[in-house]
DNA sequence: ACCTCGCCATGACAGGTGTCATGGCGAGGT
DNA sequence: ACCTCGCCATGACACCTGTCATGGCGAGGT
């Protein structure tokens, strides 16, 4: 009970549980730090946080139910006391620039090495911005999505490998304008197919 | 110096530096078990192995260089010694087979609970083997890859989403052949288009 | 020797795909 | 009011794809 305010609480939300627990072990090692809470989808994050009110609240990108970005976005209205750090597997462009778009204050990839992220939380937790420089720049220079959100739904729904009868099912629209967004979407993103399309589309974090 | 010989001894092979670590502080936790060495990519694995003489490999599947299934089959002539346990974000049918068959003695997917990681650990170094039962009936029931060598490749090739003609160029084949064994890998994985049959491989860990 | 099976190839055909021109509708900006 | 832009739609056209029949070659099993 004698921890003096000085103790930077940390929430973690991560889908895989085994890598959720080594992120609270790593973390649990700093004295200044501890793990108050560790949720497993999306839509935990935020009942949770209000809960236990924590200072920092480590969000990964990718969770069933509601991704980070989402959650980092309501997390921001709910508990505004709590800062949101990103930190995901995949440094995409498009993440970053959303995640800091859903008012989030550091973004860290998981490649980074552990230390990084020790930082992070405790840069994070006393107001600063963390940001890979590298990707900071990749994501200025791949810049925002040129793709209209229907071309994105569509593109989602192509993703799987159905044919566009079955896409304009799903979205009960005509092959006709199904083709178009296609073909639009498939013009914007520099591909010459629409699994490239997909493809081209999932790496820059425009999915 | 005075850790009796109880201690297990383990090497973590992950390509993400921040989970590598991550567990290493997990499994540090640890009175009975000690982390000896962390490798990033596979082909490091069998030279590092045989320098420090762990008594458990910890190896992920997806790494650059080598993936984790041919550096456990490697690893098992380079140092018998060593017990190895595959750990992977995905619970895919064909990577349990693959894995057993590099003669790997366990095998967690991410998602499973810490303890479970930890638990796993101690049993494959007592010379037990460590398999999710739900995986290994999905295992069985799914059964081993029906597709052919040739099938394999232009399907991988044809992952990323170029044409018939991209892929008859780069493996140096007639497109018409090309079309064949897509339309028999589609046909035998029951699919409708080239993406989904893709999509399925994957899922099924035939790639 | 025979058969089976994987592999490569050709040719033909139906159907799916990507592109383009054209048009209508509604929202937002000047 | 005017223009722009996203969205939906139709129709037509060239091209790509998936399927099938057919055949040749070499390896391995009986």
């Amino acid at each position: 009970m004698w921890e003096r305010g000085a103790v930077i609480r940390v929430l973690i939300a991560d889908d895989q549980a085994l890598v959720r627990g080594a992120m609270a072990a790593l973390l649990g090692l700093e004295v200044d730090i501890e793990v108050v809470a560790e949720v497993g989808t999306g839509t935990d994050v935020v009942p949770t946080a209000r809960a236990v009110q924590p200072d920092v609240a480590l969000l990964d990108v990718q969770m069933p139910g509601m991704d980070g970005l989402a959650a980092a976005a309501e997390l921001r209205d709910a508990v505004p006391t709590c800062r949101v750090l990103i930190c995901t597997t995949f440094g995409r462009p498009g993440y970053l620039s959303r995640a800091m778009a859903a008012g989030a204050a550091g973004f860290v990839v998981k490649d980074a090495p552990p230390e990084q992220l020790v930082e992070a939380v405790r840069r994070v937790h006393s107001g600063l911005r963390v940001v890979d420089p590298a990707l900071a720049a990749e994501s200025l220079a791949s810049g925002a999505s040129p793709l209209t959100d229907r071309e994105l739904e569509v593109l989602r729904t192509a993703r799987d490998g159905g044919t566009v009868a079955d896409v304009a099912k799903v979205l009960h629209l005509s092959e006709g304008t199904v083709r178009n967004h296609l073909s639009s979407a498939i013009g914007k993103t520099g591909a010459r197919t629409r699994a490239e399309a997909v493809r081209l589309a999932e790496t820059r974090g425009w999915l």
